[in-house]
DNA sequence: TGATTTTCTTACCATAGGGTAATTTTTATC
DNA sequence: GATAAAAATTACCCTATGGTAAGAAAATCA
């Protein structure tokens, strides 16, 4: 818990009323791998934030193919902020890929504490600008790297990751198949 | 510019002393097909508001290939976040695709409305909340939908782009060349 | 440890989309 | 309206990645 206040201080003053707040309409929980959080479907009710371990978003086509949108580790909030945001069920699945230390919300709660407490706007905001540049990045990366880069980029910014999450769930979010990434990782070991 | 003071009020209340504000940070501007607002590699200043016509922004790879980030069309927010966010030089370009009518900011101006003007907060805090929701989208529909579906997707999300900006603007923003969206489109009328 | 399940790799062929370049069509300009 | 420029299409072949399936390796579990 510590983790999140630290990181709602490094970007505004939290008042010992705002703080006791947050203690109250949030819950830290214990998961294991394979627990799911979410499920494509359903009501979304929760938003998570991440002490230690890692969790993945992801949704299904219509072969049930697996699209990784986000993986989420220590530090970072992970949820389905399309289906909060449009107010419908999930288009999410939301799952612990290791055994993880969470902060769980209400998503209502959460939307709720910028009007009980108005500092929080600017720290959501932040929050929110930083998540939108690393979208942007995203995007133009897939537009513009092979799959070999966009693997490479992919170790690079999520170091830890990769040693806990099988290749299916990064190829799925690279946005390949996992035969390819296989080759990938051959033809880059031949090197 | 009154199209802008609209969109606030829709979310938030604006003083009197705050539309005042806004009117003299902001410029409004006509600008015309072909013109650049931002320039790949130089510094970043502004930030601009749509009131008419259609901008885009996008990056060039190695090969000098574009990918378009976005169009914005009336009420959309378009610059360069990456840059600004990392207060780096441009690593798009901001082009006007037909002749446009723009409010233009200081970026800097716009970052500090938020400490003069507290309720400004709520309302660029659901702006963002609104941009990463579409940013998702995005991303979700590159992984999981063929060129084909995501070029009709465009159609009905873009009808108006359609009109104004040429294919290859499209292809680049879809993520495929010119050539395989032509071949898309001749596949889509033969049916 | 042995059995089972999961994950990863490899091989084969199929296909979507890319690259180059020529041609046609559309749009802009004088 | 004639000319030039820009955009779109088409054709050809090529390459990256996909799909299926089988086998190998690794991880899990009893």
């Amino acid at each position: 818990m510590e983790e999140l206040i630290n990181k709602i201080k490094n970007n505004i003053t939290l008042s010992p009323q705002a703080k006791e707040h947050i203690y109250s309409i949030s819950k830290e929980r214990t998961i294991s791998k394979g627990e799911i959080l979410i499920r494509q479907g359903q009501a979304v009710k929760k938003t998570f934030f991440v002490i230690d371990g890692c969790l993945r978003s992801y949704c299904t086509d219509k072969n049930d193919k697996e699209h990784t949108l986000q993986f989420a580790i220590k530090g970072w909030w992970i949820s389905d902020f399309i289906a909060i945001y449009n107010n419908e069920p999930a288009i999410l699945t939301v799952e612990c890929i290791t055994d993880s230390k969470i902060i769980e919300f209400n998503a209502k709660d959460l939307d709720e504490i910028h009007s009980l407490f108005p500092e929080f706007e600017a720290f959501q905001r932040k929050n929110l600008e930083r998540h939108v540049v690393s979208l942007h990045k995203r995007i133009l990366n897939q537009l513009k790297l092979t799959a070999p880069e966009r693997y490479n980029l992919f170790l690079e910014q999520y170091p830890d990751i990769e040693k806990h999450t099988p290749n299916y769930h990064i190829a799925s979010f690279l946005g390949i198949t996992q035969q390819s990434l296989s080759r990938i990782r051959v033809e880059k070991a031949r090197k």
